[in-house]
DNA sequence: ATAGTAAATCGCAATATCACGATGATATGA
DNA sequence: TCATATCATCGTGATATTGCGATTTACTAT
């Protein structure tokens, strides 16, 4: 990408860029529904339900777990994965902030009718 | 990316991948916040209030301008931007319910410990 | 007209992302 | 032990994204 310029930018900033990144494909999102509906945690079994190859999910769900959104824990042979959801309330509230300063936003139909 | 292999998902999925890619860069966050804290609606002061080259900024703001999130209205030589309130509203409800979908997930504690 | 300002677009270089086959590690069951 | 199954990781090709200088287009003021 040329080196984002991380660098000008607060830490609230990068950090929701990059929690925005974790949602900014369709897969992703479609494991985290697929994680949010199972009863049991799921491991790649995903890779059946998604279509795409094992190694693709499995660096979805890296990303995933990087961020803290996905746990996996050993289960003999296979991987149980599922949502950290103290970590989901985190990244709720992180939005929610942000989307509560737009809507808050002085921008009342002053400009650009 | 090797593209993104859109038709395994529904549009629902697609349509909040690509929203989350439009929050997925900093500047775009900050870009976003300054429209929101800024009286009037603002053009490009956003070059010199965000250090990135003017070139650089344009093509954010056509981003965010492709998914309605931002307007802009010519004003002699310059252009006004600002948000779209309304189209907010919409995409804050998208994130909501994903994160609703979320928070009533049945993944009780039963795994992952 | 001419010069100056504001913005969009083009084209490029650097990097990141996505998808996948192949390989390797580990665990299970025969 | 040996075959099989589940994953993670590596390497690679294809494509997308960032960032920017340079150019182009449009308007303003002199």
């Amino acid at each position: 990408m040329g080196k984002s310029k991380t660098l000008l930018f607060t830490t609230a900033q990068n950090d929701l860029a990059d929690l925005a990144k974790a949602l900014a494909h369709p897969a992703r999102i479609a494991i985290i529904q697929y994680l949010a509906n199972s009863q049991s945690c799921i491991n790649v079994t995903l890779v059946t339900e998604l279509g795409l190859a094992q190694a693709t999910i499995s660096q979805h769900l890296r990303e995933l777990k990087e961020l803290g959104l996905v746990r996996g824990s050993i289960e003999g042979a296979s991987v149980n994965y599922c949502l950290d959801l103290t970590r989901w309330r985190e990244v709720q509230q992180h939005f929610q902030s942000f989307f509560e300063q737009i809507s808050e936003s002085n921008t009342n139909g002053l400009c650009c009718n």
